[in-house]
RNA sequence: GGGAGCAUAGCUCAGUUGGUUUAGAGCAUCUGCCUUACAAGCAGAGGGUCCGCGGUUCGAACCCGUGUGCUCCCACCA
């Protein structure tokens, strides 16, 4: 069969998707083996995947892959969230865009376009996980509100309420006057930035009215809220103020009378030590309203327009509002002074709108009994987060402050609140209308309703309220928890992969959910990944248009190359730094492994007899000249092939590390290490010792060891490249049905012979010197040369000779006692080589590179004697040190020694 | 304001309980090669006061203190 000249992802990559489908490899059904479980973070289906998904869902099925080879029952789960908030400001958006205002509609005619696009995004991440090779069980796909989900979510709201987890009141919480909804603590981000402080006077009065002919100066930020100021309030101590005991003042503009109170809050070293009091529009003058019993003057609109208490400038936008008030506090006289000042600012998470503190009626969660067992699963270690101690402070910091959720959102799309009204305002919280009728009865007695139905809430609950459940509700742990075998068998998952800005917002509330419905974490270990970034530093956002588009990526590059470029550059933990720079290098690895398959596809009709001893010996050798010497070793030796026992030990040793890298979770390291296996021992070395000469076979034996090498190779880059990996390992040889990487088990790992390795060390030590030498002798890389050998120990040498001749292109090699006539040296550890050429020896050159290393020795040498002549050192390190010590000395005076005998000979 | 983390080659990062030939990798750079698998490649090379200062120790990139510079999280001073 012909092979294309570089490797073509796009037909292979559908290919072996297909296949690995049609098979049903990740169909997973609970069965005797372990269950290795892994549930997608569900993503929103507000739009397309970004880089941040991309790096998740790679990490996810690397472990997942691995976990499959590995004996293990290997099950993950995909989905996607309704997203509630973030999908429908997109959905309303869109409809803006389409000339339909969100208003005009009924909520079913809305809720009909939000499936919609829930159909149309939902589909776009689902093809985008599949291109990307992701090994998800496709018949477990789950969205946030199928209808098992949704009556899951009912269950727990109800059970919740029942429990007196969940309360309804009135509260301040969160505004966001774009979306008109509620949000939680965690939906509002905080800017910081350049604000200004406006100092106002207020006219003082007697309680009657009278002018007091005083003023009073107070600092703000929001002059546009002074006219829901209810009062004034100084620090009891503050002398300055001592006098205004039952005094008043004046609002400016509207001349409304409040009072001057008194609370020790105030810090008097800040403005003017006076603060205006508006309990309607800051968390904190709202405490010291319900302190001091003040009046809640609310001036502004849902929708952050002024309001009629406000009296002036009703239905103008607050930010407008500002604008005009504080002219017209100028023009007055009210204004004295103003101050540049730093200050910050909410935002809403998701509407970008500056969020409003306001007094609503909402719904909470009761946070801080759930917290305590969730605290302890982590502190005890039950679940580990990787990487490490980074955060478990924030973790913990947040469980032991956490305060209540508030969870009903006045939007649409989502599960909407199970309590019920009638007609007298009589509230019952029930699953579904029919309960909820039979609830109102016998609570109440008589139902007051019209045309007999009750009134449901219009609220919907924070998406956050149903992902919680995810890691149980996947499984319908929730909706269906008894004699439901895939949960008892699924539950817990072994890891859980996301991103590190949501750990309040899901990771905890997952482990609460978790601890409180099953009694058990809902995940073993958690790893966070870092957040990808351009590779100037900068978030990716659609609108700095530094946000590639993944499916072109993946066309451009192919998947393989796109997973290798994204974790080849993502240490845990740590941000990434995006560069299509890496997914490049990932192209590359693929030609390389393409045309090692290639290499070995040449070979295969070339194969020699086994039985053909000579070529077994002589392989490495590629046109040997009948050396004397060389020969006399090679009949000497025996019918075994170093290159084949070195790399073989080099297999098992990475396989060994990498099986520790995999259970600390460095996959980034992991995959380093993988591909320095295959590029550098595998085709620059352990290919080229075993490369018969032009033309001539190869031995059958070493052809088919080397065959097993590469399938090996393959089988560990199968959870990183799980597409070319599969195609090498088809096309390597024929196959039985089922002969599929991607079930594959690993086979044991053998004991590495650390002799060997120790070997192949020198021999790649002595090739890179003596092609070194080549070089800066100018000696063309075709011309061959003579190689002396001048060693004691003759022995070190017998096993690695016939492949050290063909490396450094020698068309013979003598071991001899004394230096050569005009040839090049080269010192490696305690050996000399001589390089013997056509061409002239540049003396003076060579004299420059032993003289330099010379120093280097000579230096080293200083240092170690320096330390043993410290009689401290030698007193106190430790057992062993010391000797080592003393071996650098014997090594280092060894190499001086040929270096200076060099020199001599020159 | 409180807390956490980071600082090692031009860039991105490794560096296991302090001692392993006076610091490693990938990318980038430089030199030489179109060598019958691969120029998306091969063979080599250069490049570091391990952020500054002080301390502990026989010995510090690693431990302690301090300064500087970044990053993140949390927080109700107008």
């Amino acid at each position: 069969m012909e092979l294309s000249k570089n490797y073509e992802p796009q037909a292979t990559e559908i290919k072996w998707n297909l296949h690995w489908r049609n098979e049903g490899y990740f169909t997973s059904t609970p069965d005797e083996r372990p269950a290795y479980t892994v549930v997608i973070p569900p993503p929103n289906v507000t739009g397309v995947l970004h880089m941040g998904h991309t790096l998740n869902e790679t990490v996810q099925d690397i472990l997942v892959r691995k976990a499959r080879m590995s004996g293990f029952n290997a099950c993950w789960v995909p989905g996607s969230d309704h997203a509630s908030i973030a999908t429908e400001s997109k959905v309303v958006q869109m409809l803006k865009e389409k000339g339909i205002d969100k208003n005009t509609l009924t909520r079913e005619e809305f809720l009909k376009y939000a499936f919609e696009w829930k159909e149309k995004y939902g589909g776009i991440i689902y093809n985008q996980i599949d291109r990307l090779g992701c090994s998800v069980d496709w018949s477990r796909v789950t969205f946030t509100m199928d209808d098992h989900y949704y009556k899951a979510v009912m269950k727990v709201f109800v059970d919740f309420y029942n429990k007196g987890l969940i309360y309804r009141g009135a509260r301040m919480i969160n505004w966001d006057p774009a979306a008109k909804t509620a949000l939680s603590d965690e939906e509002v981000e905080f800017k910081d930035l350049q604000g200004t402080l406006y100092y106002l006077s207020y006219k003082l009065v007697e309680e009657n009215g009278n002018d007091l002919g005083e003023t009073i100066s107070i600092a703000t930020q929001r002059p546009e809220t002074i006219m829901g100021d209810t009062a004034i309030c100084v620090n009891p101590n503050d002398e300055r103020f001592a006098h205004l005991k039952g005094k008043y003042a004046l609002v400016p503009l509207i001349d409304r009378k409040i009072p001057i109170i008194f609370d020790d809050y105030v810090d008097t070293t800040f403005g003017t030590g006076a603060l205006k009091v508006t309990p309607a529009h800051d968390i904190n003058d709202y405490n010291l309203g319900l302190k001091h019993t003040l009046e809640v003057v609310d001036t502004l609109n849902e929708d952050g327009t002024l309001s009629e208490a406000a009296q002036i400038y009703v239905g103008e936008d607050r930010f407008v509002a500002r604008k005009k008030i504080i002219a017209e506090l100028q023009k007055k006289g009210f204004l004295t002074k103003t101050e540049e000042y730093q200050t910050r600012l909410g935002y809403s998470q998701r509407s970008g709108a500056v969020v409003e503190p306001r007094i609503s009626t909402q719904w909470f969660v009761k946070m801080k009994e759930m917290a305590e067992p969730a605290l302890k699963a982590v502190i005890d270690g039950e679940i580990k987060i990787h990487p490490g101690e980074k955060f478990l402070a924030t973790y913990k910091y947040w469980l032991e402050n956490v305060k209540d959720w508030c969870i009903s959102r006045q939007l649409w799309w989502g599960q909407q609140i199970p309590a019920w009204y009638d007609d007298k305002g009589n509230m019952v919280v029930a699953e579904n209308e029919y309960d909820a009728l039979q609830q109102m009865q016998n609570t109440f007695g008589t139902i007051s309703v019209h045309g007999g139905k009750l009134v449901q809430d219009e609220d919907v609950l924070d998406t956050w309220f149903s992902s919680w459940l995810w890691p149980m509700e996947v499984f319908k742990g929730i909706s269906e928890p008894g004699n439901n075998t895939e949960i008892d068998y699924y539950y817990p998952g072994a890891v859980l992969v996301t991103g590190q800005d949501i750990i309040f917002f899901w990771v905890a509330r997952m482990i609460m959910a978790g601890m409180h419905y099953k009694d058990q974490k809902p995940f073993s270990n958690v790893y966070f990944t870092g957040m990808v970034r351009d590779k100037q530093g900068r978030k990716m956002s659609k609108s700095l248009g530094n946000s590639p588009d993944l499916l072109d990526l993946i066309d451009k590059y192919g998947a393989d190359a796109v997973r290798f470029g994204i974790m080849i550059s993502s240490p845990a933990g740590n941000d990434l730094l995006f560069d299509e720079a890496s997914l490049e290098q990932g192209r590359n690895f693929n030609n390389k492994l393409w045309n090692a398959l290639k290499l070995l596809k040449m070979w295969e009709g070339r194969q020699a007899p086994t039985t053909d001893e000579r070529i077994a010996v002589q392989q490495p050798v590629r046109d040997l000249h009948a050396d004397l010497d060389v020969i006399a070793a090679t009949e000497s030796s025996e019918t075994r092939n170093f290159a084949i026992e070195w790399f073989e030990s080099r297999l098992n040793s990475v396989r060994a590390e990498m099986e520790t890298m995999y259970g600390q979770f460095k996959l980034s390291e992991g995959l380093k290490t993988l591909y320095s296996l295959i590029w550098d021992d595998f085709c620059s070395w352990y290919l080229e010792w075993i490369k018969p000469g032009f033309e001539q076979p190869i031995d059958a034996d070493i052809y088919q060891k080397t065959v097993g090498f590469f399938e090996e190779l393959m089988q560990m880059l199968h959870p990183y490249m799980p597409f070319i990996s599969e195609e090498i390992y088809h096309l390597l040889k024929e196959r039985t049905l089922d002969d599929d990487l991607a079930i594959k088990q690993f086979a044991p790992i053998q004991p590495t012979k650390k002799q060997i390795l120790a070997e192949g060390d020198l021999l790649k030590k002595v090739i890179s010197a003596l092609r070194d030498a080549r070089n800066k002798n100018q000696v063309k890389p075709k011309e061959t040369i003579k190689l002396y050998i001048q060693t004691n120990d003759r022995d070190d040498y017998s096993d690695i000779e016939l492949i050290l001749a063909k490396q450094v292109n020698a068309d013979s090699i003598i071991y001899t006692t004394s230096t050569p006539a005009n040839t090049i040296v080269v010192a490696v550890e305690k050996d000399k080589f001589y390089i013997e050429s056509e061409k002239e020896i540049d003396a003076v050159a060579v004299k420059d590179e032993l003289e330099k290393d010379l120093k280097h020795q000579q230096q080293f040498l200083e240092s170690v004697i320096k330390k043993l002549s410290n009689e401290r050192f030698v007193a106190n390190a430790r057992t062993g040190v010391v000797d080592l010590e003393k071996k650098k000395q014997a090594d280092a005076l060894a190499r001086i020694k040929v270096l200076e005998e060099s020199l001599s000979n020159l």
